[in-house]
DNA sequence: AATGAATGAGCCTTCATTCAT
DNA sequence: GATGAATGAAGGCTCATTCAT
C-alpha cells in the first residue's frame, strides 16, 4: 500500500445487475479478509475464493488490489458523509439543550465508526492511502468541523474567535473516543455510560470556553 | 506481522563495541525504513542497506524481521516509561496548582511521542505486535493511568467512586490529542497553544465532576 | 531433510488435464536433478526450469521442496508393491524349482530397483523421509519377507523355527546386489550372470539352512 | 558436495602439536555434527564452534567444508586400510578353517564399520566424495577382493576361472550385511548369531561352487 | 595464529497479475 | 464474461567464506 501508489480507479462501471453482485460480495469479503489478516496478508486469492468467485474475476472488476482499498474507502466515505449528515439534520430539527445536542453528535460517531469498524480502522491506521482518498477523508472532517462550529454557534456556546478551534478538538476528542469505544469496549461501562462520559468531556471543554480563555489563571482563580 | 507470529529473542547480546554500533544503526534504518515504507513494505534488504550492513549482519542480531520491530517496542516502552516516572515525579516535588500540573503531565505526554512518533504511530496503529509487547505497552498505560488516578485524588478534584474512570478517560484524551498533535501539528497554532487547549479539554472535564454525575441532569440545570 | 521436518500434503488434487501434466513434467524434473545434484543442492528453481514451469507453477502442486520428494516416493514406494505382488504372484501360479522360483524373485527385486534407480538411492540413502514415508518403506518391505517366508515353506527348504530370519537375510541379500547391479552394473559379466550369481549366492544360503544350523561344526565336518 | 566440486588438499601440514590437537578437534566434531544434521545442513559455524574453535581457525586448516569431508575420508580409508591388512594377516598366520577363517573376515568387515559408522555411512550414502576419494575408497575394495581371492584360492574352493567374481560377490555381501548390522542392529539377534549368519550366506555361496558352475543347471539337477 | 563480525550469493517461498481456454 | 493455471519478481533468511583486529 505504501510501497505501490498506483491507486486507479474501478475498470468498468458496473451498471448490470450480475457484474454489481460480483462487486459487492467482493467487497465484502474482502473487508473480512483485510479484518483477518491485515491488508499486505489478505491476498486476492484469498478475497476472491471467499467472495466465491475466481480471481480473474476479481481483476475484472478491479484493476489491482489497491483499487479493492480505494473502492472500500469510498464507499465508507459516502456512508459517513451520509450518516454525519442526518445526525447533524436531527440536531436542527429538535429543540435540545447543548448537552442533549452533543449527546445526538457522539452518537451520529458511534454509529459512523460502528457501520464499518475494519473498513475504518484500515484507512486511519494500518495503511496511508491515496492522496485522492486522504482527500475525501479531510472534506468529511471538515465537514464535521463546520457542522460542530455552527452549532456552538447557534448556542453561542464559545466565543466566536476561538470557535473554530474549539470545534476543531471537539471532532478530535469524539473521533478518538469513540473509535476507541467501538474497537476495545471497555467492559465494566455500559454503552449508555460511554456516551454520558464522552458528553462530559465535551461538555467540560464547551464550558470551560465562557470562564476564561487562559486555562492557567482560569483555574488559578478556581483555586 | 499478523500471520507469522514468531517473535524470538536477539540472538546474541552484542557487547563487543563494533556489534553495538552496527545493532544500533540497524534500528536506528529500521525506524527511517519502516516509516517511509511501512511494516511489510520495510524490506530488510532495505534497512541493511540504510543501515549500511549487509542483510547477513542484521540476522547476525536479529533472528527475524519481527524481532527488530520488538527491540524498536522494548527500546520505546522503556523511553517511555523513564520520561513518565520523570514527568510525574515533578509534579510531586513541586506545589502547583492543578492547571499547572495537568500542563506538566500533558507536557510529558508530548515528550512520550515526540521521542519516536514513528516507532509509536508502528506500534499503536499498523502492527498487531507479540503478547509480550502488548504486556509492556499496557503496564505503562495502567501506569499512567495510576498517577493520574493520584494526582486527582491528591486535590480531591473527582469523587473517589469516580476517580479510576476519570483517569482512564484523562489518558485517552491525553494520549490522542497529543499524538495527533506530534503527527499532524496544526499549522496557525503554536506548541504552546496546542498544550493550552489538551489542558483546557482535561480540566474542563475534571471540574464537570465537582459539578454533578449525570451529564444531562447537570446541564439541564445549567441551561 | 533433515531439519526441517515439515512434510505436508500436495496442495490441490489435480485433476484437470493441464494439471496432470504439469504435476508429472515437475516430478520427472525432480528425479532428474535431485539425481543430478542431490537432494540439498537440487533447488526448486532448477527442477522448474527443467520442467518447463515457473517456479510459481511448482508451488501451486507442492507446498514446498519436501513433498516433492514424498510424492516421488510414494509414487515409487505403489510401484514396488505393484511390482513385487506381480512378481510373487507368478511364483504361485507356475510350477518351478526352488532355483527357477529365486530367479524370477530376484528378477523381480531387479526390475524394482530398476524402475527409478535414483528415487530408491534417494529414499534408502540419502535421505531422512518422514515418518509416514518411512513406514510405508518399512511395510512393503516387511511383504516382501512375508512372501519370501511363504516360499521357503512351500518348499520345505528351510526349519519352520528359522524360517522369519532366513528370509529376513535373503531379503537383504537380495535387495542390496541388485541395488548394485542397477546403479554400478559390473563390465565384463551380463545381466543373466548377474542374476546367476544372485541366485547361487540365495541358494546356497538356504541349502546351508538343510545341513546344519552352526556353521563352524558344519563346515568343519566338511573339510 | 555434489555441487561444487572443488576439493583441494588440506591447506597446511600440521606438524606442530597445537595445530594437531586443533585439526583433530575438528574433524572429531565434523564427525558429530554431520552425524546429527547430516552434510548439507552441518555448517561450519556448528563445527566450530562444537570443536570449541572460532570458524576462522577452522578456514586457517581447511580451504573449504568440503575439505573437512574429504580427511575425514581420508582418515577413514587409512583406518580402512590398517584394519583390514591385519585381519587378512591373521588368517594366515592362524590355521583354520575355510568357516572359521570367514568368522574372522567378517569379524573384520564389522570392525571396519564400527570403528565410525557415521563416516562410513556420510562417505558410502549421503555425498557424492570427489574422484580421489572415491579410487581410494575403490582401491581397499580392490584389496579387499584380492585377500579374498586368494583366501578362496588358498582353500582350493572355488574354481580359478570364477575366484575373481566369487570373491567380489563375498566383498559385496560381506559389506552390506555387516553395513546393515552396525547401523540397525537387529534386536531379537545377538552379534555373534549376526555373525553366524553371515558366515552362513557367504559359505553357502562358496560350496555352492564345488557343485555346479551353472545354477540353472546345478539346480535341474538336482530336481 | 586466533577471533568472530561482516559479507552477499543463493535458497525457498509468496502472491499480484496475466491470459489461454 | 468467467475461470484458474501459469508466471516471475521480490521477500525473508542461511551459511560458506573473508578479513580487520
Amino acid at each position: 500500500m505504501r510501497k505501490t501508489n498506483i491507486w486507479k480507479s474501478p475498470r468498468k462501471n458496473p451498471i448490470q445487475e450480475r457484474s454489481r453482485l460480483t462487486v459487492d460480495s467482493i467487497l465484502e469479503a474482502a473487508i473480512q479478509v483485510f479484518e483477518q489478516y491485515g491488508y499486505a496478508a489478505g491476498t486476492t486469492a484469498r478475497i476472491a475464493e471467499r467472495a466465491g468467485v475466481a480471481v480473474g474475476s476479481l481483476y475484472q472488476y478491479f484493476p489491482n488490489k489497491d483499487a479493492i482499498l480505494v473502492a472500500l474507502a469510498e464507499q465508507h466515505i459516502a456512508e459517513c458523509h451520509t450518516l454525519a449528515t442526518q445526525a447533524f439534520a436531527q440536531t436542527r430539527e429538535m429543540t435540545l439543550s447543548l448537552a442533549e445536542t452533543l449527546r445526538l453528535v457522539v452518537k451520529g460517531f458511534i454509529d459512523l465508526h460502528a457501520a464499518n469498524p475494519q473498513v475504518h480502522r484500515l484507512l486511519s491506521e494500518e495503511v496511508v492511502p491515496p492522496l485522492e482518498v486522504q482527500q475525501a477523508q479531510m472534506a468529511v472532517e471538515r465537514m464535521l468541523v463546520e457542522e460542530v462550529q455552527q452549532i456552538l454557534a447557534s448556542y453561542s456556546a464559545v466565543d466566536a474567535s476561538r470557535r473554530s478551534l474549539v470545534a476543531y478538538v471537539i471532532v478530535q476528542v469524539a473521533e478518538h473516543l469513540t473509535h476507541q469505544l467501538v474497537l476495545h469496549p471497555p467492559h465494566k461501562l455500559t454503552p449508555e455510560a460511554c456516551v454520558d462520559e464522552v458528553v462530559q468531556v465535551l461538555l467540560g471543554y464547551i464550558q470551560q470556553q465562557s470562564i476564561g480563555c487562559d486555562a492557567t489563571r482560569m483555574v488559578s482563580g478556581t483555586q
